[in-house]
DNA sequence: TTTAAATGTGTAAACGGTTACATACAAGAA
DNA sequence: TTCTTGTATGTAACCGTTTACACATTTAAA
């Protein structure tokens, strides 16, 4: 690898010239700035980041913090943050925490000893004191905060849709699944839903879950079918815990969506392609990521930034687990 | 932040001996130890991993390419790649390609500009010149190469067992999809499954896609029941246009798999969530980072490796949407 | 007792950039 | 003419580590 050092030699000037042209700072003659060029082109030079880093104490790198890259909503959350960074010249230091705290600190502590300009975080591990202290940006995502900038969508306002829906179209004996404690957005949507049923007139049962993973949901599936064989509707925490409701009234053989509606949450890409395909109530993954990144930016560059705290707009994506609405209702 | 000088300050002894306790090199008294670890702890001391970085030209970084973490099929190849790479303290550098080689250059640069000290790629695109005449070790991951490591599924022996799976109970009349020409393990798959019907006697027709996007299976979709309506067995180029043939075999009435069977390819996540559920040749995706990412390991650290290329085996999945087979046969 | 080897520590030069500061010349203003 | 300002370039310090080398003191061997 050339250095600057070897370009200054061949282009017959100092490294503080050749650092000139290569950021366009201060005054630098056409005819030297040509030489320079040419001497980069020829040795093949590309300025070491690392060294620039040091002395700068900024890097183009950001860090990107994600409970779990497997979980199928977290991709598109990943891909927005990407392509919007990627218009900056940032790139992405990743990693996953699996909610755990140690594996997160783990993950801060070398994003700040890389010199990260910035961080996005999707974990919702209590232990926000991990943040504190920190002198550079750091941007919540699909997390609330009242203490660093959040993008999150409103996850409340969609528990309330998807009650209101399903009751809507005609659900009596609801069930409704409460997802993992921990998980603030879970709690959030449930929040929603049990305010919106606890004001209309219609039975229904909570039952609480505490992971998001396929194999629990199905166990959960099993259960709820045999506590409460007469539900007619599930409000389900997400879409993964919702196929799996899907699956096992399926497999009861109940009809879908005459003896029983299902309504996830997130719209994860696969939602769609489920038979019958799964109504759900959508989160814009893709543009929160890109959210949270014009957000994290705008935070590094120290532009004003009007909204600390951007709640995305939530959806009903009205497809198959849910009847088409009575309209003489 | 605190540096070495003031941890060194601290303990009254120079930075090399601080720089010693650090690395745990040379001669350190005990009592200095003591004295140093404990000024390192009251100054909250970590040591800045750029500037360790400059001075030895290698990082704790290793870079990981990939076309589109949106395809559900790399996400188990990150998390394989990433919890193997944990273990030896490597973090990633992430970066989605999309099989654009002005991207993956991109990436390759700012890999090596930042001194990862090695790279693992899962691009397709033609030019592996980009990889060539670097000086750290890379591997290409679900990709053949014969001039560098790499790890791969065995795609013509899956092709060919799809092929024989579906004979075996009972189509007569069979689809075969060729997937994306610039894509190599797909033309893998499709050659191995190609050979296979070719041996045996049975009518087959060949369908070139050109996209793994859903978006596309659905009118490839459409289109192969337009012209071929009395397919009776389908075999797709992945397990996102196989469900985008079940999809559409469903819209069509077609009973799954009395009418027709259809085998996918990979084993993603959500094939087993499909109803019904797909039978499909499993690419031990997860398995495969792993490897990947140890067999980069030991390429950095010089280890001899006995094998540079690391074919996997894959297995057929029977699910839902092939018979059971014809025992009688 | 002398000498070699082992132990313990410090000084200063890298690593590859950026930038404060110094210097020099040319052009225009006073 | 002298002064100021703008243009152009170079020197060297600095960013926070690691390490080659030097030096001093012990310990062990001869």
């Amino acid at each position: 690898m050339a250095t600057i050092r070897d370009v200054a030699k061949e282009a017959g000037v100092s490294v503080a010239t050749v650092s000139r042209v290569l950021n366009e700072t201060g005054y630098v003659h056409a005819d030297t700035r040509k030489r320079v060029t040419e001497a980069m082109k020829n040795l093949n030079y590309s300025p070491n980041e690392v060294a620039r880093s040091l002395y700068k104490k900024k890097s183009k790198l950001i860090g990107l913090l994600l409970p779990d890259i497997t979980n199928p909503f977290f991709p598109q959350l990943a891909r927005g943050v990407e392509d919007e960074l990627q218009k900056d010249g940032y790139r992405i230091l990743f990693g996953n925490s699996d909610e755990n705290a140690e594996k997160e600190l783990d993950y801060l502590n070398t994003f700040i000893q890389n010199n990260v300009v910035g961080i996005i975080s999707a974990t919702n591990n209590k232990s926000k004191t991990n943040y504190d202290g920190l002198s550079i940006p750091v941007v919540f995502l699909d997390r609330t905060s009242s203490d660093y900038p959040s993008v999150y969508a409103d996850g409340k306002e969609g528990g309330r849709i998807a009650a209101e829906e399903i009751v809507k179209r005609g659900s009596k004996r609801i069930t409704l699944l409460k997802g993992p404690a921990h998980i603030q957005p879970a709690q959030d949507r449930f929040q929603g839903a049990l305010e919106e049923l606890s004001r209309s007139d219609i039975d229904f049962h909570v039952m609480s879950t505490t992971s998001f993973a396929f194999e629990d949901a199905v166990k959960w599936a099993k259960e709820l079918f045999s506590m409460y064989p007469d539900t007619d509707g599930v409000l389900a925490s997400n879409d993964i815990v919702a196929t799996a409701i899907l699956h096992e009234a399926l497999r009861l053989g109940k009809a879908i969506p005459k003896d029983i509606q299902i309504i996830g949450f997130d719209d994860i890409p696969q939602s769609s392609l489920l038979f019958p395909s799964l109504s759900t109530i959508r989160q814009p993954a893709y543009e929160m990521g890109k959210e949270a990144a014009q957000l994290l930016i705008k935070l590094i560059n120290k532009q004003s930034v009007h909204q600390q705290h951007i709640q995305m707009p939530v959806t009903f994506i009205e497809r198959h687990t849910t009847r088409k609405v009575d309209t003489n209702g």
